[in-house]
RNA sequence: GGUGUUGUAGCUUAGUUGGUCUAAAGCGCCUGCCUGUCGAGCAGGAGAUCGUGGGUUCGAAUCCCACCAGCACCGCCA
């Protein structure tokens, strides 16, 4: 054994005892006659001490040792004469009486401490010396334990953990899938995949009731903070339940983990349809910490010749309460220069603020009169001190930029807590999108999503307006804004399922050579079945009030999903191509 | 594919309208002093062709162009 306790055991009790510690030199203080050393590992910090009067050949040895050395020391543990209140083992100190190096270090090229001077680039690159860092080590941790936690109440209620496999076929649908060529079969490629999801329907065809994993999932599409190539899902499905048990299920786990992890009890989980979220905040994923509700006034800004309004497809806003005072003109025009940015795309931003004296001051008044103003006020329940944020334009595309500013001006104004959780699960979303560029319908969840109950003969004989329509029991988990999870009642009828790739564009051969494999399982007895995923790292962020979620991946990759430490992807040897069949056509 | 933004000692930054910039500071590093430090202190020192390549100019860290890299976003992500 290299040592007898960690580096964050030791306590004023255990004054007298001899012990051995291992850990890295944190730092050293050299004071002249005493030398102290900050001992450290992913437990704690404990300061060994060394006394030229004591030892002076043990104290020039530890003089030596520099930042990031790996040491092994055995001494006494004494109570210090000079105690630090802001360490757990700061009421002791080791009196050394016998020092090993380990293992010596290059002087790091960052210094490792909690606000450390390292940029993105450098941590990145070292990413095992940033990994020493006690915030992201309690990033991991955190994972760790919302891992280990899920696991227990998962298991706890019956759900077992079963592997999928990583080497699978390649579909056409949805994300671009990684590949990985087949050596033995010439010319064939398996694809990594994006979620197992047919996989856990098949366990459910095979009766195992409830399953889950925590797994990999792979997606060839550009990356985002929140976005990473590979990332992790809890992915559950269960047999013989309707939406209702799901949510129920998922609330209690989401609420286990608030719990363990936080301390938090979380209220209520509020239902919203998929139509409202997007009607009422433009998305649907609505950030629930503050209201701004969106209203609708093309009954009150039409017809009085402002021909931006009459023009437009949809007039709807938003009401900031109470910041008439503290937004100045210039910081209307700020916010006007904002919407119009390319990211977001606005033509222009209509405000009406409603002074504190009583007066109305908007960029309409020439079209507008304050009696007007003033329907409109009632309308957003606005009083003196607020300021009415309008736009028009297409309704998709208006909501989405009232949207983008709802939670812009959400941000301003501090309205988006970090310590605040708001979860919401949006239902009933559709189940087709129909795409203009190539002019077919795609499965907003995924192909196997089965359409409300209710909508199914619309769905079996209904025309293209009506596929437009159709709502599927899929449901998504929003938690301050940010997609946590999503899942639905599966299709376990061939018939049904074989409809939808109708709609979906299969030809019954196209659909047989992809998914023959599940319709046929669905004709040996397939249970009704469905299920959810959470995204793994995302919930870690969220629950964490962060935004990106690599700090919560032990090895994340950069923007370009570049791991810029082991230096991948990179070329392979042609022998490894040949090997693979593989030439290369790389397009400059 | 596109937009924005950043790039200056090991690290984080400053550097005005181009001219004592022969590039500054803090941290880190090295040396010395120092017996109760814990962001130790004090004194001294080393360390940068300013992302790369062109261009403008008498003169470029600074202006222009291209490229490279990081970050954020749009498209994309069933």
């Amino acid at each position: 054994m290299y040592r007898t306790h960690h580096c964050g055991a030791l306590r004023l009790e255990d004054a007298g005892k001899e012990v051995t510690l291992a850990g890295w030199v944190d730092i050293s203080r050299n004071l002249g006659g005493m030398t102290f050393i900050d001992l450290r590992d992913r437990f704690g910090i404990t300061q060994l001490a060394f006394n030229m009067e004591e030892n002076v050949e043990l104290c020039t040895q530890a003089r030596k040792v520099g930042r990031e050395w790996v040491l092994q020391a055995t001494g006494i543990v004494r109570e210090r004469s000079s105690k630090n209140a802001n360490r757990a083992t700061g009421e002791i100190e080791i009196s050394v009486t016998s020092l090993q190096v380990l293992n010596s270090s290059k002087v790091p090229p960052f210094t490792i401490q909690d606000d450390t001077d390292g940029g993105d680039d450098i941590r990145m690159k070292y990413r095992y010396l940033d990994l020493r860092r006690n915030p992201v080590q309690q990033n991991i941790l955190f994972r760790h334990k919302l891992a280990m936690e899920t696991r227990k109440y998962l298991s706890d209620a019956e759900f077992i953990e079963v592997e999928t496999p990583v080497l699978i076929k390649s579909t056409p649908e949805g994300a671009r899938d990684f590949v990985v060529p087949s050596r033995i079969n010439a010319g064939q490629f398996y694809a990594l995949p994006q979620s197992p999801q047919t996989f856990k329907q098949l366990l459910m065809v095979s009766g195992f009731d409830r399953y889950f994993q925590i797994v990999k999932c792979f997606r060839d599409e550009d990356l985002r903070a929140d976005r990473q190539p590979e990332f992790t899902q809890i992915d559950c499905e269960m047999s013989f339940v309707h939406q209702e048990d799901i949510l129920n299920t998922f609330e209690g786990l989401t609420r286990h983990l608030f719990q363990t992890l936080k301390g938090i009890e979380l209220l209520d989980f509020p239902r919203m349809q998929y139509d409202d979220a997007v009607r009422l905040y433009g998305s649907d994923k609505p950030d629930l910490r503050f209201g701004m509700e969106f209203k609708e006034l093309n009954h009150l800004a039409k017809g009085k010749d402002f021909a931006i309004f009459d023009q437009a497809e949809l007039i709807v806003g938003i009401c900031a309460q109470g910041i008439a005072d503290q937004f100045s003109n210039k910081d209307l025009n700020e916010m006007t220069d904002w919407v119009k940015r390319p990211q977001i795309g606005a033509g222009g931003l209509v405000y009406v603020r409603f002074n504190t004296d009583g007066s109305i001051k908007s960029t309409i008044g020439k079209f507008f009169s304050d009696e007007d103003l003033q329907l409109w006020a009632s309308e957003f329940g606005a009083k003196a001190g607020d300021i009415l944020f309008i736009m028009s334009g297409e309704t998709d595309k208006v909501r989405k930029q009232l949207s983008e500013l709802r939670l812009e001006l959400g941000n301003r104004l501090g309205l988006r807590k970090s310590d605040e959780f708001k979860p919401l699960w949006v239902l009933d979303f559709p189940l087709l999108e129909w795409d203009e560029t190539t002019e077919r319908f795609y499965a907003m969840h995924h192909p196997f999503t089965s359409p409300k109950k209710a909508d199914i003969p619309r769905m079996l004989n209904g025309d293209h307006e009506t596929m437009k329509s159709l709502r599927a029991d899929a449901y998504d988990l929003v938690i301050n804004g940010v997609e946590i999870g999503g899942g639905s009642i599966r299709i376990h009828d061939r018939e049904l399922q074989s409809k939808n790739f109708k709609l979906l564009g299969f030809t019954p051969e196209k659909a047989e050579d992809q998914f023959g494999f599940l319709m046929g399982a669905f004709e040996y007895g397939a249970p009704p079945h469905g299920g959810i995923a959470f995204g793994l790292d995302r919930l870690c962020a969220v629950l964490n009030g962060q935004n990106s979620i690599r700090d919560f991946i032990a090895f994340p990759k950069n923007n370009m999903g570049r791991d810029t430490m082991i230096d991948a992807p990179s070329a392979i040897d042609d022998v490894q191509l040949n090997e693979l069949s593989i030439q290369l056509d790389i397009k400059k």
